[in-house]
DNA sequence: GGATTAATTTGCGATATGGTACAAAAATCG
DNA sequence: CGATTTTTGTACCATATCGCAAATTAATCC
């Protein structure tokens, strides 16, 4: 009885740090994980189409607790969305960050929302931004205003992009850092539905060189 | 009663020709402009958002009018979406078929391509193309596939108009014809999807006009 | 007019759905 | 241990949903 108040940091606890003890009745599940399962389901299905208990099954959490967690369906939906955005964007952003050649920076952007589209158990699930603009966005404006917030960020990050590049000299002095940017997106955009419709990953690839190679000047023989 | 046959071809009903007499009780409804109906109500609202009871609303068929005339819901869902196509198509086989340059044939396909995007009385309503890639799509095969056809059909068009261009000397020879397409449709693509989060119309025209720069070449001087 | 045909109308039924109330369970605190 | 706190599990409710069966209405055919 010397000190048995913890028992010896047992080790498959997360035992958030910060966290030091929670009071009650432990959690069986971790919301983190729990609500990436949700987001899989949502990305899949769409909002209408999921159930509660869909979202049951999948997280393992029973509907009240999943009510308890985050909310009724929309608020769960809206944190899935939010969760979307942030490791699409993790994804991401070193990528933008970096120092690199252009026509790289974009072949590494493209290859990395390519495993984000594709990805899943049963079948390539696309853009949650797109699958949401498509459906809640019209209807709801909170949810809009993301999506317009999920498409706007990312026009920027390639405005970024191109703007540093034409300052590099990699673009002919001509040329519309915004544009490119847009074209870009829409790049992302047309790869994202396609997807959806399980056109096949080459196919894909190939669309994408299409795209670069026009927006990094086609006429700049290799 | 030397001919009561037929009452003095009253002029409100449409009276096909060709299909002289129908044999029982005269329907109420007219099944081209309840179909439209049923489709204004999928774009907006999607598939599963979209119930039997708002579609009989919408269409003043009753649930089993609906039934017999269309089948269940997802048969007149992909009616819905065929008719969805032919319209589509219609509006655009002359811009694509006349004898134009092309920036000027591109203006007016994105023009057209605006006005059914943005067109709905509660709000735009998107591509019906893109908004049944981002649900039903992943799911459902045959439905897939009308989308992939949806897809392969406005690339081809862009390609021809491409291939055309270059053939006429308005492109540079080194001009990729397909890449042009599938950028083209990528364009239309991503106005779709922001027409859906309310993107104005100002903002789409612009996008657009800074495509069509870069697709016809950036570096052309006007 | 009576039979036939085809559409409409009413209403049902089985199930699914979103959400919640309430008691039991599992931990900490004193 | 007993009180407290938090989560879980079961059950439930009101409503919505899809699809259909049965009866009704309105037309044509003979």
């Amino acid at each position: 009885m010397v000190q048995k108040s913890k028992p010896p940091a047992a080790a498959n606890e997360p035992e958030r740090r910060g966290e030091p003890k929670r009071r009650g009745r432990p959690r069986t599940y971790e919301p983190d994980v729990a609500l990436g399962k949700a987001l899989d389901l949502f990305r899949r299905q769409g909002f209408a189409a999921t159930s509660l208990d869909d979202l049951s099954e999948a997280t393992g959490m029973n509907r009240p607790s999943l009510y308890g967690a985050f909310g009724d369906k929309r608020e769960l939906y809206i944190k899935s969305y939010q969760r979307y955005r942030e490791d699409a964007r993790a994804s991401m952003v070193e990528i933008f960050r970096e120092e690199m050649p252009l026509r790289q920076r974009l072949e590494r952007i493209y290859a990395a929302a390519l495993n984000i589209y594709l990805s899943g158990e049963t079948g390539p699930r696309g853009c949650f931004t797109v699958v949401t603009a498509a459906s809640e966005a019209v209807g709801d404006p909170e949810i809009r205003a993301m999506v317009l917030e999920g498409l706007a960020e990312l026009d920027k990050a390639f405005a970024n992009c191109f703007r540093r590049a034409k300052e590099k000299g990699e673009l002919p002095a001509g040329a519309d850092p915004a544009a490119l940017a847009q074209l870009a997106s829409a790049t992302v955009h047309t790869i994202a539905i396609r997807s959806r419709a399980r056109v096949p990953r080459k196919e894909l690839e190939g669309i994408v060189k299409g795209a670069i190679d026009v927006m990094v000047g086609a006429g700049t023989r290799s």
